[in-house]
DNA sequence: TGTAATACCTAAGCCAGCGAGGTAACGACC
DNA sequence: GGTCGTTACCTCGCTGGCTTAGGTATTACA
């Protein structure tokens, strides 16, 4: 499947936010991320495992081998206090981001 | 003056927009960026330059010498019809992508 | 048997943007 | 006369995230 040319930068903020609740595993953030943008988002596994290792490398995500839903092993993330942190301060880059780029494209 | 980590691929986008209306130079340009987003965004000229010489090698600007408002020679860009189509697909790109994330970011 | 889905991984290469440098002309100020 | 800030352009090295394209192994199902 075609990846979605994501804008370089907003990969993390949506990982982090898909473990926001609880682990995920890296298969199911992938999912998470095409469902709930209906399809708009579709991560790429080669930008996303990388991705899942750097913020676990910068401590924002822990990771810990557990069994899925479907039986098998597989590597659970979840946000440390770090991570939530850093959550907060993306989101809120984000917004403000998304809203000047928003304001400038209204002007007339 | 310190950058401001665009989200890499919204530049060409701002920059489009910027000439929507007439020709600008480049310096303008960035300054509109700058005042339209309230200093949320403020494009290093390292980024732009090199951008709006890409977008020229696309054929998305065409750019001609004239006299700026100061009474100086400046390189004023302007957007050509292949331009001007690729905003209109910037913009709906842009759109529907920070509408995903919105969604994303808006799940509880 | 083989295909699809689940679940993980890596490597090569591209290229946008960052940081840091540079040139030159002009006006204002002292 | 000298200096500072602004206007206006440029280039180069580097980083690092993403794309593309591979790969492994297990389970379920036709």
């Amino acid at each position: 499947m075609a990846g979605s040319d994501l804008y370089t930068g907003t990969l993390d903020l949506l990982i982090l936010k898909a473990v926001s609740w609880g682990p995920r595993h890296g298969y199911a953030i992938g999912r998470w991320i095409r469902e709930t943008t209906s399809d708009v988002l579709n991560v790429q596994e080669g930008a996303l495992y990388p991705a899942l290792h750097r913020l676990e490398r910068k401590r924002l995500l822990e990771e810990e081998w557990r069994e899925s839903e479907t039986g098998r092993q597989a590597k659970y993330y979840s946000l440390t206090p770090a991570g939530r942190t850093h959550l907060r301060a993306e989101r809120r880059r984000w917004e403000e981001y998304s809203g000047a780029v928003a304001r400038a494209l209204a002007t007339t």
